[in-house]
DNA sequence: TTGTTAGTGTGTCATATGACACAGTTTTTG
DNA sequence: CAAAAACTGTGTCATATGACACACTAACAA
């Protein structure tokens, strides 16, 4: 739960009190893995903020293939949005990659701490700004990267996520075949 | 002016007079074709909505060349989110690929909004977690079509885009090289 | 413990793609 | 109007990639 405040606190200043109601709205619960966060054709009510462990979010194509839509790491807020906002259900799924321990914040504590002061308020549109503004980073920053260069980045900023993450999941993420990022892979052992 | 007023209603609910306060804040402009409206090293101080035309968004990679990081169609609003909510100045830039009409959000009167009221910060705070949620879904949809299906979904979607803006720019713009474009149209009009 | 399943490493091969090149057309600009 | 620049269509070619196949290992359940 510590995790979670620090979290919050670097996206600015916030009382004491109002971060104590926050957090209090958050329960602690944990995922072996494997087991399934979010089944397809569900409606997803909370958001979570993961504390460690790594989730698989993946949807299916016209042909039933397993598409990974992302892999969610450790100190992140995640949801899937379209349905968490606009109470929609989802046909997408996401699993446990890992042991996971997380907290979950249900909607309608969301909606509570909104509506609380008008500092929280602010606070919440704080926080969405920054995680819009920062999906929007990630993918430019993603668009300008060949699949080496993401593997190599990846390498770098998460290596956690290279050592548990299987390697086909590992490689749909950035873009490519289990073959291929076996390719890269040699190659840069080779050099 | 009347386009962003139906614009910001489908949002939700917003009384005449905040929707006037919020418009009023608007200020119309336009850009000839090849003008900038966002140079490399500025820092981008306003939320733009298009009213008509198109707008390349682009960044560079390592070695100088042009990457496309989105084409901006009418009826939607854009900034350099990054650079608006953080202040920071952006590498990126943004020029009108044909004669453009737009409204200007100056960051000052974005503030002035949000704290005008309790309902316009909440009306606000759902604009922001739609564009967020659209995004989202925006890109998954992305990652699960091909590079020929991207191309028949633009044709779609968006025709006007299709015949106004150059094929390079459409190439990179789907994530492929200005030839290989061009044998799915050749491959599209041979069927 | 043993059988089953999930994951990994690696080779072959057909092919889709990007790079390059160049001609023809349209648009812009002086 | 003439020259330059931008854009488009298309062919050739080397190569990076995905699909398939199979052996080997690790994880796991009965």
């Amino acid at each position: 739960m510590q995790m979670l405040r620090e979290y919050f606190k670097q996206f600015g200043d916030i009382s004491p009190e109002d971060l104590d109601f926050l957090v209090n709205h958050c329960s602690e619960k944990t995922l072996e893995k494997g087991e399934m966060l979010i089944r397809p054709h569900q409606r997803v009510d909370s958001i979570y903020f993961i504390a460690s462990g790594f989730l698989h979010y993946f949807s299916h194509n016209e042909f039933g293939e397993r598409i990974t839509l992302k892999v969610i790491s450790p100190n992140n807020c995640w949801t899937i949005m379209d349905s968490f906002f606009h109470q929609k259900t989802t046909s997408d799924e996401c699993t446990a990659l890992t042991n996971i321990r997380y907290c979950e914040l249900k909607r309608c504590d969301y909606i509570g701490v909104k509506s609380r002061n008008k500092d929280l308020a602010n606070f919440i549109q704080t926080v969405t700004e920054y995680i819009l503004s920062s999906k929007v980073v990630e993918e430019n920053k993603k668009s300008k990267m060949s699949v080496e260069e993401r593997y190599l980045d990846l390498l770098q900023s998460n290596p956690d996520m290279i050592q548990q993450v299987p390697v086909n999941i590992i490689a749909s993420y950035i873009g490519t075949s289990r073959e291929t990022l076996h390719r890269i892979r040699r190659k840069l052992t080779a050099a």
